[in-house]
DNA sequence: CAATCTGATTGCACTTTGCAAGCAGTTGCC
DNA sequence: GGCAACTGCTTGCAAAGTGCAATCAGATTG
């Protein structure tokens, strides 16, 4: 790992740590699909990670700062991947994603309604996401709103939806 | 270049994409820079892109309508870049990467400045940005609001502090 | 004590990247 | 006309990154 910066720019710097095909789907999947452990990453990926691939990016997000690693008590094995305060911050970035990608590649509408509802719900809905997650990867008081709940409701209602139809 | 899909999840589409460590610095300097040559991009690229790469990213971006590719009629060799409505809707994109960026990673003063003011003037300043970009790239009649003057004079006023102090 | 689960690592083929050099056609200048 | 500078872009080659299947050792379970 070479640690020469290329640039000083925001979006440059921000490309170094993110700017590659793995590392935001493994986020993704802490932040909205509530995996914590290295096997639930691997066997539950929508886009099939490979395993070295994934032991190598949980160990660079470590690094960065963008993910913790605790050992599980229950599993001397076994750890637990939490967000941090840097990658709960990517909440608006992942909306913003999402919602170009809803405008402007060919979505599935199942994985797509969480996009939708996030890019509905505004930087307050996000703000409401970001205590949520707070509260379950730092152990910060539980907000009122549970902006997952909201997340899954429109999901399972799709889900229901599309098998329906 | 396959054409295979991972997922068709929004992320991971936009990912697939943008999800490299050149394209949005390609797309950055067009849209933040006024580059709108190969030769230009080329050499006053901050990051150093290789001509090779390059090559190949305004291949790619123009293959996925996120470019589009003119002949210059001043040099029938030349070539000009124009955003695209697609990658003009990227400015909420680019500016939550920019806030990011400014908090989470260490860049350099006069190159995060374009950043924090584009953070501070929040989605009305990015949409009057995005109004300006049609005019230029896509021959949209011109707005009243000139964000691009702003972030220079922000850049040129940081400059001269930096070059005084 | 064997089967299973844990987070990984290894080997190998393939692709992408970075760097330097080179290419053919176009233009400007004397 | 002729030559240097400029145009977008390609080529060759070494290094790094990625994808896939198999495998690993320790921990737990039955």
């Amino acid at each position: 790992m070479s640690n020469t910066l290329r640039s000083g720019c925001p979006i440059n710097l921000t490309l170094e740590v993110l700017g590659d095909r793995w590392s935001l789907i493994v986020l993704r999947d802490v932040m909205f699909g509530g995996r914590r452990h290295y096997r639930e990453l691997l066997s539950q990926s929508e886009e099939g990670i490979a395993s070295n691939v994934l032991a190598d990016r949980l160990k660079r997000l470590v690094a960065n700062g963008l993910l913790s690693r605790v050992d599980d008590p229950s599993h001397k094995q076994k750890a637990v991947y939490s967000l941090t305060e840097p990658s709960i911050q990517l909440v608006p970035l992942m909306a913003q994603m999402g919602a170009w990608g809803r405008r402007h590649t060919p979505t599935t509408p199942l994985l797509a309604i969480r996009a939708e509802l996030l890019e509905a719900g505004g930087p307050e809905m996000w703000a409401a996401f970001m205590d949520e997650l707070r509260a379950i990867h730092l152990g910060a008081p539980s907000p009122a709103r549970r902006v997952s709940v909201e997340l899954q409701a429109a999901y399972e209602r799709v889900l229901a939806e599309t098998s329906a139809g």
